[in-house]
RNA sequence: GGGCGUUUAGCUCAGUGGUAGAGCGCACCCUUGACAUGGGUGAGGCCAAAGGUUCGAUCCCUUUAACGCCCACCA
């Protein structure tokens, strides 16, 4: 054995796992056992973003997961892993774009003729300049709005198969023992079937509505985006006073002025009284108009002038203002193009972008005295809506064949809405979450959930399956039912109708062989981050439930962020990125496996430095000394079939370090149980190196302490079965140089002895360690060995 | 506006109703036959502030402050 770990070999130890078949659940050996009942233990793997590498994020789910999966598998559980990856729609375009916008600047991938003519257009004298438009043509060259949609889609899908390949084999670096026959891919055929079954279900079911609708629209991914993809900026933007008429209205959108279609103020407001249900002349920089006044409870009196301009088409409030008058005031009027441009409607200034339209509006404005320069509020401050990608304004829009799904209505089949299916089972403690304060925060967002807009204008996705139009699904639409879609997909069937399976496992109880829907289904755990409790926990509950009838998981286990050093975000920006395949490299897997578990509790953002990594190797490092020691001492893994010596020839010692083994593993699973896995590994930690190294293995070599070694084997033996789901690597290593029989991986864990329990005993030897401390403490060069003997011969 | 979280050793953070912990860093010592990627010793904290419950609070309750996050959003 070497002097230090090797962690060079740990591709080789996870080829060994790969080509034993244990990763599958059906080669356990347990699980051809017919005795007993048979506990399965499944996590569906988050499938992680195919549109890029692995970071330190994925690295933290794949810890913990691979945790809770090899200890379910030691405890006896079959035990299933469902890798994945996702497609992920709208995150991987954006990804795409990028990587467009990239070749783009390769003046050779833009078609010859149209660089030329170009290039003559912009006939530039200055180098710089022309140079800068030439990046500009460049990217135009390789915009994905050009492309024809259909190899655009072709090439996406080998862009993300690729990036998938290099994900998974960064997923196998890090150890995770999924079983990679069942891997499945959102873009599977079997999968999108699942999920247009769904799709009709819901259509069936009333649940889906299609209607022209507003929608925030990104004018640069040419996309609409559901409310949970939109972030919030607060800006200073000037709020100006414009008269309409009699009346006067403060906007800070005076552009979207021709798509007026009524003013609005409150059924109580006794200022305007008198002009509520009127018709007003009104003069506009286009010439004189007639407008409509309502009344609304929308409005505010006490803003503005306390009347709204009423433009449907292009705010939200409006529209519900509209929605509310549909028959007193006209349709809404769209003034501004997908792009962010002015229409026909804004007459001269057609084609102007909102920016320069603003402004010129306003001149005119001022001119015709529409508008008081001196009553505009410069310091007004409120909050935009902006693209979570690209920061982009959100320009709401109404968009036509928008998909909806009602998220509070009953299905025609059922008597809970989709919101409050998912309400109860967290409420009735079916599904609990850990740490528990996001039980509160899911609530708490539950209540005022709004219907899910699943219509995506961009190429890449499911495609909606209705001729009228060409738009994708919500990435998180598909997403929302993977743990039922994935095992579906994978549970043998010859028809290719999914749904008829769930009634039919449910009623024919002589089918012999479950599938693995009916095995795994509900899953065990759900481990992810917390911030896609929203976009995807919340969702899969509600769809998992509505399908199935059954929660989609029981626990849900949320972990934090990874921040570097100093609690910062990591971004490529910032230089501050730290890579996981190339610290497993640097440190080996098992390293970084501790250095995410460790100082961190569940559910709080962590910390994450190279230093920190290296001390988790150090720790990896003891455990193989450790194991190097017995190595040296001849000594082998305690063999299952072996039982314990006779306690009444054990020592002082092994009593001892047997009582403290038995406490700190009863803690350790205790702790894994509510998934405190960094209070586990500590405990485990501590144990093995100052407990067990620092005081029993020292003591030992002392022959007058009457150690015995099969003891030291036990003990060591267990501890590394324990330890193994956190380091699987070099754990694995001793179980094999230590001529442990088969693979640690499916050794079992043993169950708690109370006869290694030795309380008075253990008080005893910690009598005799407090008194080698004292004296140590004065002589710190002797060895423990040393004066553990001199006190034997007192 | 509503909700959540954080505040503990120089740094990053664990933790518990009963004399404060880890890792890293720092000072000094030790190459002892598993391990210098090690071992030992030590410095360094009124556990954010105030009040309450309790025999006893860093931990439970109330209030406050600072910082961070999420949600909603009025033109």
């Amino acid at each position: 054995m070497e002097k230090n770990y090797n962690h060079q070999l740990e591709s080789q130890i996870y080829h060994k796992w790969e080509i034993s078949g244990f990763f599958n659940p059906d080669y356990l050996p347990n699980a051809k056992s017919k005795k007993g009942l048979k506990k399965y233990f499944s996590i569906i793997m988050p499938p992680p973003n195919a549109n890029g590498s692995l970071h330190m994020g994925h690295a933290v789910f794949i810890t913990l997961q691979d945790i809770l999966i090899r200890y379910h598998r030691m405890l006896g559980y079959i035990t299933l892993w469902l890798p994945g990856a996702d497609h992920a729609g709208f995150e991987t375009q954006v990804v795409f774009d990028k990587k467009l916008e990239k070749e783009g600047r390769n003046r050779f991938k833009i078609p010859k003729e149209k660089l030329y003519q170009e290039m003559l257009k912009f006939t530039l004298n200055n180098k710089e300049k022309m140079k800068n438009q030439l990046k500009i043509l460049e990217k135009e060259g390789r915009n994905r709005f050009k492309i024809p949609k259909e190899k655009l889609y072709q090439e996406m899908l080998k862009f993300t198969l690729n990036n998938k390949e290099k994900m998974k084999n960064q997923l196998k670096i890090l150890g995770a023992s999924c079983d990679w026959s069942r891997e499945k891919f959102t873009l599977d055929k079997d999968i999108i079937d699942i999920v247009y079954q769904t799709f009709e279900k819901l259509k069936k079911d009333g649940l889906i509505y299609k209607g022209e609708r507003i929608i925030n629209w990104c004018t640069k991914h040419q996309t609409s985006l559901s409310d949970l993809e939109i972030k919030y900026e607060e800006r200073t933007d000037p709020l100006y006073y414009i008269k309409y008429g009699p009346l006067e209205v403060a906007t800070v959108r005076p552009e979207t002025t021709f798509g007026d279609i009524a003013l609005a103020v409150h059924p109580d407001d006794k200022r305007y009284k008198n002009f509520i249900g009127k018709i007003i002349d009104i003069e506009t920089v286009l010439g004189k108009k007639q407008i409509k006044v309502i009344s609304d409870k929308a409005v505010n009196q006490e803003f503005g002038t306390g009347i709204v301009k009423v433009t449907p088409a292009h705010d939200l409030v409006d529209f519900e203002i509209w929605q509310r008058h549909k028959n007193e005031i006209p349709p809404p009027r769209q003034v501004i193009d997908n792009y962010g441009k002015m229409n026909d409607l804004a007459g001269p200034y057609k084609g102007l972008n909102v920016k320069e339209a603003r402004k010129k509006i306003c001149e005119a404005m001022i001119k015709k005295g529409l508008l008081d320069p001196q009553k505009t509020d410069n310091q007004y401050k409120h909050n935009v809506a902006l693209c979570y990608k690209c920061k982009t304004i959100i320009e709401p829009l109404i968009l036509k064949n928008q998909y909806f799904i009602k998220m509070t209505q009953k299905p025609k089949s059922g008597s809970l809405s989709l919101r409050d299916m998912a309400i109860q089972a967290v409420q009735k403690g079916e599904i609990k979450f850990y740490p528990k304060r996001f039980t509160k925060i899911f609530l708490n967002w539950m209540k005022d959930l709004k219907d899910w807009n699943i219509s995506r204008q961009i190429p890449w996705g499911i495609k909606i399956p209705e001729a009228d139009t060409d738009d994708v699904f919500d990435t998180w639409f598909s997403s929302a039912q993977w743990p039922f879609a994935t095992l579906l997909a994978t549970s043998q069937s010859k028809t290719k109708n999914f749904y008829p399976k769930i009634d039919l496992f449910k009623k024919n109880k002589q089918i012999k062989i479950l599938s693995d829907f009916e095995k795994f289904y509900p899953t065990s755990v759900m481990e992810t981050a917390w911030d896609i409790l929203f976009f995807w926990v919340a969702r899969m509950i509600m769809l998992g439930l509505y399908v199935t009838k059954k929660v989609p998981f029981k626990d849900i286990v949320l972990h934090g962020l990874v921040r570097d050093a100093k609690g910062q975000k990591m971004s490529k920006s910032k230089g501050n990125v730290i890579d996981p395949i190339e610290m497993a490299n640097k440190y080996g897997a098992d390293a970084i496996r501790v250095s995410l578990v460790l100082g961190t509790a569940l559910g709080n953002d962590q910390s994450i430095s190279e230093e920190k990594i290296k001390s988790a190797r150090n720790f990896v490092n003891k455990i193989w000394n450790i194991g190097r020691f017995l190595k040296y001492k001849n000594l082998t893994i305690f063999n299952e079939k072996e039982n314990l010596i006779d306690p009444d020839k054990l020592s002082l010692a092994d009593k001892w370090i047997l009582t403290l083994f038995y406490k700190t593993l009863k803690d350790c699973q205790k702790y894994l149980k509510n998934y405190k896995f960094n209070q586990a590994l500590e405990k485990m930690n501590n144990f093995i190196w100052h407990e067990f190294a620092d005081w029993y293995i020292e003591i030992s070599k002392s022959e007058k302490a009457n150690v015995r070694s099969e003891i030291l084997r036990y003990v060591f033996t267990e501890v590394i079965k324990i330890l193994h789901p956190f380091l699987p690597f070099v754990t694995e290593k001793l179980w094999e140089d230590l001529n442990g029989q088969g693979l640690l991986i499916i050794a079992q864990i043993r169950k708690l002895d109370k006869k290694l329990y030795f309380k008075r005993e253990t008080a005893q030897f910690e009598k005799i360690k407090q008194k080698i401390i004292d004296i140590r403490k004065k002589e710190p060069t002797k060895s423990i060995k040393v004066i553990f003997e001199e006190l034997n011969k007192l």
